[in-house]
DNA sequence: GGGTGATGCTGAG
DNA sequence: TCAGCCTCACCCC
């Protein structure tokens, strides 16, 4: 579930069952296998997430750039680890707790200069850097594009996803066909505002849960029920909890956005 | 057991 | 703009 939050979640979890030993580095898929060698045994320094990469700092000097994708995937263990299956395309392990990856789009090892491009490439990021807001405005007001596809844009904010770019459309009330060069600055603060709080409870719950308790009759967030966490995302057809109108859905940005037209007015 | 879609992104044309 | 890539949960038969 790699949006931004669940990249900053596996980096605190991972960087306190891993960093600060020698680890076991092995690649049972075997498409990882050079570069596996070249860590094995090396001790992990630290972890850092930039919007939707990590990156794994090692006493060699090397450096483990690892993207999730659509697909890829953590699994991690404390005790009584089952072996990796030949999907894994990573293991890390200490004497504490095993990691895996499977699926990942990119897991290399990167030179200074690769990281520096990459650095270059991505916008701020909400849970890096919460102070960007003034970059972010600046990104969005220097495109005339939608707000919806500004959002999936990592140049303009990183890790922002398909599901918390519909949710904090929502919660803003901007509807994702106003031209991001459009909105004022204080929609665009209010909008840095949102998505910083929401990949921060991501983070913390490990889960993605936007709507507010009143919003679905409860007292907590932690209490609502799988099928009510979010506001508008694949919701489609159904009616909006907060005005009873009916969510639509479009395309933007080659995939599916949803709003409510009437608390996201054009 | 097969088909499909998914919280992402890149490179070819 | 579109195909391609990575993997797996979920649906339907």
């Amino acid at each position: 579930m790699p949006e931004g939050h669940t990249i900053h979640r596996q980096a605190r979890l991972q960087r306190a069952a891993l960093a600060g030993e020698r680890l076991r580095i092995w690649s049972p898929q075997g498409r990882f296998a050079a570069g596996a060698a070249r860590l094995d045994g090396r001790e992990l320094d630290d972890i850092e997430a930039l919007g939707k990469h990590l990156l794994y700092r090692w006493d060699s000097g090397d450096t483990l750039h690892v993207h999730l994708g659509l697909f890829g995937k953590f699994k991690t263990f404390k005790s009584d680890p089952p072996p990796p299956t030949e999907m894994t395309r990573l293991a890390m392990a200490n004497h504490r707790a095993v990691v895996y990856l499977a699926g990942p789009t990119i897991c290399e090892l990167i030179t200074p200069e690769d990281e520096d491009g990459l650095r270059t490439r991505i916008g701020p990021d909400p849970l890096a850097e919460p102070r960007a807001g003034r970059r972010f405005a600046g990104n969005l007001s220097r495109r005339r594009i939608p707000i919806g596809a500004a959002l999936l844009d990592q140049q303009i904010v990183a890790g922002v996803g398909n599901v918390y770019r519909a949710e904090v459309l929502f919660k803003c009330g901007i509807a994702p066909q106003r031209p991001a060069d459009q909105l004022d600055g204080s929609d665009a603060s209010a909008l840095w505002s949102i998505i910083k709080s929401e990949l921060r409870a991501g983070e913390t719950a490990g889960r993605i849960v936007t709507v507010g308790p009143n919003d679905v009759g409860v007292r907590a967030r932690k209490d609502i029920p799988p099928q009510e966490r979010l506001y508008v995302y694949k919701r489609d057809g159904r009616p909006c909890r907060r005005c009873g109108d009916m969510v639509l859905r479009t395309e933007m940005a080659n995939r599916l956005i949803w709003w409510c037209p009437t608390c996201q007015p054009c």
